[in-house]
RNA sequence: GGGCGAAUAGCUCAGUUGGUUAGAGCGCCUGCCUUACACGCAGGAUGUCGGGGGUUCGAGUCCCUCUUCGCCCA
């Protein structure tokens, strides 16, 4: 390959393009479950379902994050010999999905209702055909080694026959059951939610005080009032009781007696219970069982009506048991403009007492923000507590980690007040509920195959009508996608799964759940590792989203600064559990630095492929030590120092044993270290020193330049091996480049570099580096150019002697001087500088010099050197620390001190020569 | 209301069990188109580690407290 095919700047289109088809080719992203150790095969697997991104959802940052992530840790173990598995798919949504589809009829000016429910599932389900795919080919985009062969989605023949099956093993083990009570009701959406579809949102709401007279107990008795706070007046037209607290001396004389409700116009009782705040507003509290939850309670304790006077849509009705108690005029009225009308009828009334502002909380629909509405209705249920405890368990004995290790105690304390799930969603597009009704007899059948006629009596039988949460088809994610419920060859080769990686939205939502249905139905932890990452978001601070307009598009990325440079920025800007900073209107500023890694990765490849030509390299093996270099011991010793951090940064990859130990529990997916020290290698050590220090020997023929050039290559291939995880394209690209490289071969699957014993003593090199370090700051301070050639001395310590005498012409070459080893610093004014090894560097640049700045330069030295000094003498002297301190920090103060005080003596000696002080 | 977390350079963030003179990238300043790379090279400046108190020979790191911000749950 000759350089002139290789221009100055990676083209990443063109080469993502052709490399991604030849990966795909090869297959070389196909899981083999024979090869599992769990099979027959010697690999251990390594597997990580993707959390299933919506069937509806386009690509954006949060995924290209969460995506990007998961393929830098299954990329890293298949080039450590593991059989990977990332198994990638769908969500059916079933709400996100439906409002999809009911928008588009609306367009039409038509409804669901109007095409009725086969009908509109079908649409559904051709629209889901025709774009349902559309994210999971934009995750090919950013390189994500996917195993598209295993493709999976929640709603397929195969996932909704598990989700069947754990349906009725839940319901014949009596943790599924149908109650009636008051859930989370979205009134636009029309369905049901779960406790955390409804999520919180801090708002500044109104507190109305709301005067209800009491009923007189006799002719003579003088008007009388209770008061009652509420921050939802609409609703008093539900109210069965009024509840004080039964020790509110306030109230005792009228527990038992009754209320004119306003509006209304029904008489209810006051009734004592527990439940009363008696420091909250008045101390008495209005009780509407169907339409808030705290109040079913005490309704279902105090056997009151539970009138439901609201719509699903939220409109005021009279809808179940509340027959007079909406007047006319609000009939039909949406359940805000009803607050704002009793509200003044209440004020005309002259029941108003109050109104002030009330910080509270309020419930929104997670994926249409409407204001849920508390409501009394039949749905199922999971009984959650027998179902947490194994996964509570699991998590407290470090069968499963959680990492950022924080998150392990939200989780813990979520488990442990967990509530019964409502399940049914009355949606239509979903995994239908496998009950039948049989209206005859009245059996109520689960069943995991259709049910035709009722088992007991065989009447005619309906199926409910409601379908599943989606995240009970997603909460079986790990196994279902592997086959369950059948005994297939994947679940026995790939489950347990090893990590999950999401983001902490979902730690409830989807990873609890999995962990329990792990429990469940597997009878084992679904995986090992959560590693919850953070969130993205702007420079505000703020998450991006489509609808803030504060988002970036990751394929705009991706064809601007390319799959690289995107996939880079993301790792390497990644601390463990820390959200993810980016600036949507300046994407240079966030995806320059990106790039330029790529480029720069790039062009050291250029130099090297050039430089290094065609023929056939040694293997650094087979090279007799003496014939390595200073300079080749240092980086191979780099090397091996860059392979150890970023292994530990990166590992471990599994538990051992059946928990984890107290040094591994939090190790590992240090994502942002392991790219910092294989960017530090490439660029600060190979590219800045040590290519630097060979271009010489590279120039001139002879045995020495196939040593450089061994060295060169086999640094450069294992740089690109520990960087491939990260930037696949462009390491990919450049390792089919390198000589000697067989065709067919790919980076992707080439082995993971390991720690290898080197000749020489790497340190040595660290000498030349600080000699051309101090020679480049004298030029620095001096102003003179780069270009311009200097002449100068070195005199070396005793003990780098050789080094400095052998090492010349490389210094000469690094710092464009001609130097003269010297036993003692010639006379005259010149530039000083002293080593720490003791080398002294004498630069006299003739003329140049301003005695008085170069004195006041040393002398600051000195100065600086002589204030550390003190105290570290100040800190040997105490004998506290000397007692005290680990001998080992002792015995470095005391080395610290020895080698200050004699570089204090040069530099002193040198400021009294030179300055004459 | 309960719980958790964060506050370190102009910006975004590292800083593992307390132990040199607290780091990186970007930005900034100076000089360089040194034939791999100006998406680059060399050099440089910048921090009372949010405030206060404590423990310790020693605190960015541990404890208490205050302030500000964020998240989760009621």
């Amino acid at each position: 390959m000759s350089t002139s095919e290789l221009p100055p700047l990676f083209d990443h289109a063109a080469t993502e393009r052709e490399l991604y088809a030849r990966w795909q080719e090869a297959g070389v992203y196909t899981a083999h479950a024979e090869r599992s150790r769990r099979a027959a095969g010697d690999r251990d697997p390594f597997t990580i379902v993707i959390p299933p991104p919506n069937v509806t959802a386009v690509l954006h940052m949060g995924h290209g994050l969460n995506n990007t992530v998961q393929d830098v840790l299954v990329r890293w173990r298949r080039m450590s010999g593991d059989e990977p598995l990332w198994l990638p798919g769908t969500d059916h949504a079933g709400i996100a999905t439906q409002n999809v589809v009911e928008r588009q009829l609306a367009k039409e000016g038509k409804t669901r209702f109007d095409l009725g429910r086969p009908a509109f599932v079908a649409r559904t389900a051709a629209y889901v055909a025709e774009t349902g795919g559309t994210i999971l080919a934009q995750l090919r985009a950013i390189g994500a080694s996917a195993d598209w062969t295993r493709t999976a989605y929640t709603l397929s023949p195969q996932l909704s026959r598990a989700v069947r099956e754990a349906f009725v093993r839940l319901f014949e083990r009596g943790l599924i059951y149908r109650g009636h009570r008051v859930i989370h009701w979205c009134p636009r959406c029309l369905t049901s939610l779960s406790d955390e579809e409804a999520e919180h949102h801090d708002s500044t709401g109104k507190l109305y005080h709301i005067a209800y007279p009491i009923t007189a107990a006799n002719a003579h008795e003088a008007p009388r009032f209770i008061v009652v706070a509420t921050t939802r007046p609409e609703t008093l037209l539900g109210d069965v009781a009024v509840a004080v607290n039964p020790t509110d001396e306030r109230y005792a004389d009228l527990i038992g007696r009754t209320v004119m409700l306003p509006i209304a116009g029904v008489e209810i009782p006051i009734i004592a219970d527990d439940y009363t705040d008696p420091t909250f507003g008045s101390g008495a509290v209005k009780i509407t069982p169907a339409h808030d939850a705290n109040d079913f309670e005490v309704g279902q304790r105090h056997s009151l009506a539970m009138p439901v006077i609201m719509s699903p849509s939220g409109e005021m009705q009279e809808f179940m048991d509340a027959g007079g108690r909406v007047p006319q005029a609000l009939q039909g009225m949406d359940r805000f403009a009803a607050r704002a009308a009793i509200v003044q009828l209440l004020e005309d009334a002259g029941r108003l007492v109050k109104v002030e502002p009330h910080a509270h909380s309020i419930r929104r629909c997670y994926r249409c923000d409407t204001v849920v509405e508390p409501r009394l209705s039949e749905q199922w249920f999971v009984k959650m507590k027998p179902l947490a405890e194994p996964a509570l368990r699991a998590v407290r004995e470090r069968e499963i980690r959680i990492l950022p290790e924080r998150w392990e105690a939200v989780y813990v304390n979520w488990l442990e007040g967990i509530r019964d799930w409502n399940i049914s969603r009355q949606l239509w597009w979903g995994h239908r509920v496998p009950v039948w009704y049989c209206d005859a007899c009245g059996k109520v059948t689960a069943s995991r195959d259709d049910v035709e006629r009722c088992p007991s009596c065989s009447g005619a039988v309906r199926q409910d009508e409601d379908v599943l949460d989606t995240w009970f088809s997603s909460g079986l994610w790990p196994f279902s996608t592997l086959g369950w419920p059948d005994d297939t060859a994947d679940l026995k080769a790939f489950y347990p799964t090893d990590m999950l990686v999401t983001a902490p939205e979902i730690l409830f939502f989807w990873v609890a759940r999995m962990i329990m249905t792990g429990f469940a139905f597997m009878g084992q932890a679904p995986f090992h590792t959560v590693y919850l990452h953070g969130t993205v978001r702007d420079t505000n601070h703020v998450k991006m989203s489509k609808s803030l307009g504060n988002g970036i598009d990751p394929l705009d990325v991706v064809s601007a600064y390319g799959a690289d440079a995107l996939r880079y920025t993301v790792v390497a800007g990644m601390g463990l559990g820390a959200d993810t900073i980016l600036d949507p209107k300046d994407l240079e500023r966030s995806f320059g630095p990106g790039r330029n890694f790529v480029t720069k990765l790039w062009n050291i490849g250029r130099f090297l492929l050039t430089n290094v030509g065609d023929e056939h390299v040694l293997s650094v093996a087979n090279i007799p030590d003496k014939d390595f270099t200073r300079s080749d011991a240092w980086i191979l010793g780099r090397l091996n120092a860059a392979i150890v951090a970023c292994n530990s940064a990166l590992g471990p990859a599994r538990i051992t044993g059946t928990q984890w130990t107290e040094d591994e529990r939090f190790a590992g997916l240090r994502l942002n270290e392991y790219t910092e020290a294989a960017r530090n290698f490439v660029w600060n050590e190979l590219a800045d020193w040590y290519l630097e220090s060979v271009k010489g020997r590279l120039a001139t023929p002879g045995a020495d330049r196939d040593v450089a050039r061994a060295v060169l290559v086999h640094t450069f291939d294992q740089a690109l091996r520990l960087l491939h995880p990260i930037v696949p394209f462009v390491t990919e690209a450049l390792w089919q480049r390198l000589p000697d490289h067989v065709d067919g071969t790919f980076l992707t699957t080439a082995r993971w570099p390991v720690h290898a014993p080197y000749p020489g003593e790497p340190s040595a090199f660290d000498r030349v580096i600080d000699g051309v370090a101090a020679i480049r700051q004298i030029r620095g301070e001096y102003g003179v150019t780069p270009g311009k050639q200097l002449a100068g001395f070195v005199i070396p310590s005793a003990a780098s002697h050789a080094i400095f005498a052998e090492e010349m012409g490389l210094i000469e070459r690094l710092t464009r001087c001609t130097l003269t080893v010297a036993a003692t610093a010639p006379a005259g004014i010149a530039a000083h500088q002293v080593l720490a090894d003791g080398t002294e560097i004498v630069l006299p640049l003739a003329g140049a010099i301003d005695l008085e700045k170069e004195c006041a330069r040393l002398t600051g030295e000195l100065d600086g050197l002589e204030k550390q000094l003190t105290g570290l003498r100040a800190r040997l002297q105490n004998e506290n620390f000397v007692a005290r301190a680990k001998p080992e920090v002792v015995d470095a103060e005391r080395r610290k001190e020895q080698e200050w005080t004699a570089r204090r003596g040069q530099l002193a000696s040198k400021v009294a020569t030179l300055c004459g002080v």
